[in-house]
DNA sequence: AATGTAAATTGAAATGATTACAAAAATAAG
DNA sequence: CTTATTTTTGTAATCATTTCAATTTACATT
């Protein structure tokens, strides 16, 4: 996606298309690879002249709380971005640490029977062997 | 549950049933509260003499390793612990912080075309606000 | 009951991720 | 161009968790 993009999709979200912020957003749609904040950092600190960690964590704050952002908790030591807030699944595999998006659509999630209960936010994920790591092992 | 009953379990489990491994799992068993390290330390530290704090994560972290005892991953910065290892589902309310189990079978859980994986475990959260806090919001 | 050995627990220090905060820089408005 | 507001920065603080060596406990064998 062009930055002009990234800007007007920003900008309609109520958040200030600033240098920075499409520099982050633009990598989150582009590489789509569920970074942790450390992965933003190593990555954009060449591209990005005096980056600093504190700004990658006040900007995907900024995100998130904007609704344009998932911050997805599936190890508990470390928080991974996605751009895509479409309803979809995550798997993580032990072995490589990737994390990958599989499509499930909205229908398929069971609706608990909760009262009188306000569902924000739906989150489904697996962890597991990735078919790569898998073959990997077995050889 | 009685501690003989728990103390039979862990050892069916490949734990031996030393007394602050049978206490703390006779706590999340019998108070289903999803506690984190911290809750449970406030909680025993009176009932349990000169209890430290590593202790907890040394037997959590052998619970979930050994299988009896979930990690929760909800939020970012905390990790709970759930001794109801069947498959079932979390609602975390963000105005009161509780977490409540709903229930769900495995086969209503959608099973994602990932072709040569092996998937291990399955999680689904929700995230909102509860009946009670509905009201008070409301009210 | 006493002894020895292996395993578990402890507390202090180390680590690592995240936040707080005040100063500096960038941006927008007049 | 000047000023006011917002954003970014870097350092220090915070908080959860792990590491590690020393102490204690559990348990099998005498």
């Amino acid at each position: 996606m062009e930055q002009q993009q990234i800007s007007a999709y920003l900008l309609k979200s109520g958040i200030r298309p600033l240098q920075k912020r499409v520099k982050i957003m633009s990598y989150l749609v582009s590489k789509r690879n569920h970074p942790t904040v450390d992965m933003i950092y190593s990555d954009l600190i060449h591209e990005i002249n005096g980056l600093s960690k504190t700004t990658i964590y006040n900007v995907l704050n900024l995100f998130v709380q904007s609704g344009v952002t998932l911050a997805l908790n599936i190890e508990g030591n470390e928080v991974r971005y996605d751009a895509d807030t479409s309803t979809h699944g995550h798997f993580k595999c032990k072995i490589c640490s990737g994390v990958i998006d599989f499509r499930i659509r909205k229908e398929e999630l069971p609706n608990p029977m909760l009262e009188g209960f306000r569902i924000d936010e739906h989150h489904y994920y697996l962890k597991g062997v990735c078919s790569f790591c898998v073959n990997k092992i077995e050889a």
